[in-house]
DNA sequence: ACATTGACCTGAG
DNA sequence: GCTCAGGCCAATG
């Protein structure tokens, strides 16, 4: 994830791809939620495939803090933490 | 050892 | 756009 360039977004899925583990996303968001906050990795370029937050009490409020660093990073995410995907998705290589 | 629970994904209607 | 079903795998009770 430290490879996600600012500004652009991967998801879940691609994560567990990149490092070979095809269908292990949810092992991704076990891995983010035992993150301590703050945390030196930009994890909050990773996003749900269906382009937006994933929003759930046992974050404790750590999806909107998520939602202001994307801001500030200059990706638009309205209100239901929905954003555009498809413009700045990261093209690992 | 079994059952449930997730910061999830994909494909088929 | 939507829902539903099936899959994934580590952790936890």
């Amino acid at each position: 994830m430290a490879q996600i360039p600012p500004g652009q977004l991967a998801t879940y899925g691609q994560i567990a791809e990149l490092i070979g583990v095809w269908g292990a996303a949810r092992q991704v968001g076990w891995a983010l939620r035992r993150l301590p906050l703050p945390s030196p990795i930009p994890w909050h370029r990773v996003v749900n495939a269906r382009g937006q937050i994933s929003f759930t009490p046992s974050r404790e409020g750590s999806d909107w803090i998520q939602r202001e660093l994307l801001l500030a990073e200059g990706i638009p995410v309205d209100a239901a933490g929905r954003l555009p995907l498809a413009r700045h998705r990261w093209q690992p290589r």
